[in-house]
DNA sequence: CTGCGCTCATACCTGACAGGTATCACAGGA
DNA sequence: TCCTGTGATACCTGTCAGGTATGAGCGCAG
């Protein structure tokens, strides 16, 4: 009954991802030989079969499948744990509450919500320093699950607060954005029905977890590429309200009256000890009656 | 920039448990010098001090503790990769539903609702098979974090429900339980304050995480031990409700006004995906009305 | 049918490193 | 002062991770 090392693991998750050993050896700097036998190693360790291999590929069993998800959970642990350690490192002797936060957040989204928690914690008498990590459309949740960050800003249908604690900061309607001289534009509301199927103007889609869903629309990886395809009549997107501040006069907003809404949230892990972090939650909590004064 | 690897952090965790590399090397099965490197060169690999080394032993810089946590969490994240992996390993092919689930109770407490719950259980059409995990007095959270079990009924104020989704079963007041022959036997209620300092009757102590806390009171390890010191007049205890189920003639439960109740709730990691304990927690969740009317 | 190409598996070798033993350096207590 | 108990150092060795070369099974084009 060896402990599973973590090298095996990554070896595994990156075979199981990519259902290739070539690719995955590739992937991993390392030959194929070696990695196929440190896989037949792992399944005969565990006792369980994990890939079924024929010759043109290779497919999860139900073991494999989980030692993906757990595997991934486990990898994200170890490297948060190797992140916070070092992170934490410089905050050794010399000043005891000299610690640092890593707030992730997406990069424009957010904006004055940010502002006004980083304004308001800077005025804590015990205030750390924070620093702000802007990701691309969805890693947020990731760098907080692997440690590249201590808390997060997350946003609810996109992001899963699985093993986060969590406080709900806002929350919005969502509008859909078209192109200003499309038909589309002139109305007051839109549903869901009215804008899934539209011929001549299918929604964008961007990356989850990395790949795309499959769908009609052009595929896009910022706001700006977004924009740029609205205003040029090829495209539209349902986006939060907030997405406001930056349309362009050639988009319309139009609300959407049955889209689930979105709300941001201050997620961190659940089991978080630090003192300038909970010190930071505090005052995000403080902000709430401002942000939604629903409550 | 290697990745940590498990052995690594089991090595460090020992030697952070302990404070004494002689020890944790025992306990690790190895010999002390290569223990000592191994540290050595974890904390060159992660440019961090983590041990404080003077000649009466060891202690942990903030750096160390940061690890400590961290890493204890990645162990049982790992461990429970591989223990999950291996349950379901029979699933394979023969048939997809024949998923086993493990639950993790305390021994005897929470007797009647697990019954309950397992009888609705068995009752449903995709039931899969429940494997009962008895444990000692607190062990039900680290086995589910360490995937030794994949739910667990957890009791509250004991138990930190950091990391997972749970629902909350039930709620009860609790009682001091004390000698018969005692006079606090005679009061119709009692407080905290009333009981914390008794000079012959001091409060019994158990374990939690593995240590005893300080204080007055006998160690105890089991109900049984601790009813008897309590029949002997040694001792006296605090309670739940249902602990009434198991008193002996010679003990006498008094109810405690402002001690804070205890809630048995239902725990599952956060990122399951198993269909057949989604069913087993809507289940669970039906039984709710029944126990906890309030609501 | 045959040969090529694409898989993953096997055979075999080698170097790095985990781990063992012996020993040192250093501090505190008799 | 020496003894004891701590962690660190020196040095050796066996194991095993990883490389190269090659095999073996199957699909597919011709």
């Amino acid at each position: 009954m060896e402990a599973l090392e973590t090298r095996e693991l990554r070896y595994f998750v990156a075979v199981a991802e990519e259902l290739h050993f070539g690719r995955a050896a590739e992937r991993l700097g390392m030959a194929q030989p070696p990695l196929s036998r440190a896989i037949q190693k792992l399944e005969r360790r565990l006792g369980v079969c994990l890939l079924e291999r024929d010759r043109r590929g290779v497919r999860l069993t139900g073991a494999g499948q989980v030692l993906l998800h757990e595997g991934r959970a486990a990898l994200d642990a170890t490297a948060a744990a190797a992140r916070r350690t070092r992170r934490s490192g410089g905050t050794d002797r010399p000043d005891a509450s000299r610690e640092r936060l890593v707030i992730a957040v997406k990069a424009a989204a957010s904006h004055d919500l940010l502002r006004r928690l980083l304004d308001a914690y800077a005025a804590e008498p015990d205030a750390a320093e924070v620093e702000v990590l802007a990701g691309g459309f969805n890693e947020q949740e990731q760098m907080l699950r692997d440690g590249r960050a201590d808390v997060a800003l997350l946003i609810v249908p996109f992001h899963s607060l699985a093993g986060f604690d969590s406080e709900e900061l806002s929350t919005e309607g969502r509008i859909a954005v078209v192109p200003a001289r499309h038909p589309l534009a002139a109305r007051d509301a839109l549903s869901m029905a009215d804008i899934s199927d539209v011929p001549d103007l299918p929604i964008a889609r961007w990356p989850r977890h990395g790949t795309y869903a499959p769908g009609p629309g052009p595929e896009v990886r910022d706001h700006t590429q977004l924009a740029q395809l609205i205003a040029l009549g090829r495209t539209m997107a349902v986006l939060p309200d907030s997405a406001r501040t930056w349309l362009w006069h050639e988009h319309a907003a139009v609300p959407l009256i049955d889209a689930p809404p979105v709300s941001t949230h201050i997620a961190w892990p659940a089991h978080s000890r630090s003192l300038a972090l909970a010190s930071l939650i505090r005052t995000a909590t403080r902000l709430i009656p401002d942000t939604a004064p629903t409550h």
